[in-house]
DNA sequence: GATGAATGAGTCTTCATTCAT
DNA sequence: GATGAATGAAGACTCATTCAT
């Protein structure tokens, strides 16, 4: 396993055929000719086809949650950084609708087996949002009734499925990223305290 | 092909294996054994597998559609709707957790061609949460700077995110129909409009 | 087995059905639609698919041989049985299509098994030739060194031919009956002795 | 999908199954086993079961048309043509029994839509006889009033007719070259024209 | 390391046949 | 006798994976 290049061209492959056809519906043999390699070159950088997904999941998706952490930790008051949490997810996923299709779509139906390995970055994903909430509940900003562990969920699902009608939707009729304004406005508004609402616009 | 309650028995059984392997690693013969019928008999109410879970999702999902739309007709406030929604379809699931598995994760993966069928009631579904939004703003209630067509996958992504995510977890942590209600709650707060708020506790 | 009429039924529906598609290709289920009957109805007439086409071999060939047997007897020349062979022949599968079809395609192609079953009244008819011809040389009006086994595999297998030809093409160029003709006359031609061929137009 | 070889050998145990078989009774697993291949080994050669029978077609057949063809090409008397002609076709077949059958017996049961593939080297090889009767013709050889058409297919009606018995049968009465001369023999006999009844022995 | 031809286990689907009504 | 829903054995074909070159 020393060329690092070719490890990089069959997950870039992958994530197109997955996108694609969806990993069930995907042939190794297609991945190979994506990647301009031969079938049998697959294996020596993958153990299997299951372990394609599950390395770009960590590796792809990693880089991602990555990138967040850093985006976020510029970002001082807790409000804005859902503000600034929608915007770059959604932007993300504009940017790289291929990966964004498989990440969406693939994590869902994937079996049981394959949950456990794909399961990590995503929560670590979804925890970047919690640590947001109890960060806005330990300053005040944030009602203390709402349990972030509900609301991590609550805000990923709004803008994933805003997602996954953009990257299917053929027309992109609402801007993207007008909508993510409009979510976080309203999970910001929704959750904010009676506290926050004097002195926020 | 007279015996209605065949097909019942075999959409039952391919609901419960869907949701326990998923629709690509669920056997045919799978499903025949699970609905006590041989493998053949399969074949005299369905076309082939596909056509299992077209079905499947067009009657189920029908029905689900249909209660929930007259649920939401006894309520007039279209805020309480809103809250309705959230706890009905948290409801729903809780209640019917391998449909719920099979409609929320299957949606997704499914191949293009079969997203065709499935998409239809799955856009009616949504669209009773458009309709509550764009009734809401039309009675002053709900800002009008908010897309319907956005707050709809908005709001049904986040519920159906903590479905998924109750759904699969072991444990069952949060309470459900708390979770329903925080959600609800964020969104109603989050979209209503400064009048509204005056009136609203 | 009383139902002398619906056994018939199953027959002709039987050769049409598999005129249309072959033996192999023919659905038992197809063959009980032709007949109006129920598909379980088959099995009280017929042990099996096989046996639908051995009882018509056997039945249907064997009133053939039969018809053509007493139409040999009204004619006392050999060499005119052979031309009255060949135009009753061809008259007979012109008449007959799809049952032509079934006797000259089926009776190659079905299994060593059946073969057994089917052989019989085929070689009676081939015998029918043989006949005409061992009576010819007896009279001296054959040529002694042509073998009647072979001869009437020969005329057979040219009407034959001719015949399978005139039923799969649409268009029907060639007069069947004018093959017949042509085809008897070169027969008794090369078969007829130096002896008949003076006392012969 | 390179070895040549590989190819030839699926074909030749086909020819071998087929012929045992019949073509709906053989089994892909069969040919595979006696080509000493794996089962999915033939779908790198072929599309699928019918095109391994086009394929025996088109290329075993189209050698022996070749090879008619230019054994006839030796010979100048049109009516010497007609008994290579039989003298080879029965050559042929003694020396390929089994491609003899497959040819014989499945050109005749094949779906309708092989047919199609199939026709083709088959009427080429019916028109090498039409050729030569035509050839016959215009030399004043050949009786004018005879319509090549039907005379090609009588001619290898007889022929095939006889093979057919010949290869089936275990005993092997009759000579099948002598069969050969004497069939050719009736029909030079038959189809000669007068005058070259004057010239011929 | 790279290749891609070969493998063969695994599955959907068909359809002749049965049998409860 | 008649029905036709139900059966389940059987087979063509696919495709992830291997391994000789």
């Amino acid at each position: 396993m020393k060329d690092e290049n070719k490890h990089q061209k069959i997950i870039q492959a992958a994530i197109k055929v997955f996108a694609e056809k969806g990993f069930y519906n995907a042939r190794v043999s297609e991945i190979a000719k994506e990647a301009n390699v031969a079938d049998g070159t697959i294996y020596l950088y993958f153990k299997n086809k299951d372990d394609i997904l599950i390395s770009l999941f960590e590796e792809e998706f990693g880089k991602i949650v990555e990138n967040m952490r850093q985006e976020l930790g510029k970002e001082k008051d807790p409000l804005e950084k859902i503000r600034r949490f929608a915007i770059m997810h959604l932007s993300i996923i504009s940017k790289q609708q291929h990966l964004a299709e498989v990440l969406g779509v693939e994590v869902r139906q994937s079996s049981k087996f394959m949950k456990e390995y794909i399961n990590k970055p995503f929560i670590e994903y979804l925890n970047l949002i919690r640590s947001v909430v109890i960060e806005g509940q330990e300053r005040g900003l944030i009602r203390k009734d709402l349990t972030p562990g509900v609301m991590k969920r609550a805000l990923f699902g709004a803008l994933d499925e805003m997602a996954r009608y953009w990257v299917l939707s053929a027309k992109k009729k609402h801007s993207i990223s007008e909508a993510a304004l409009q979510i976080s406005d309203v999970f910001i508004r929704g959750m904010m305290s009676e506290e926050a609402r004097k002195n926020h616009p």
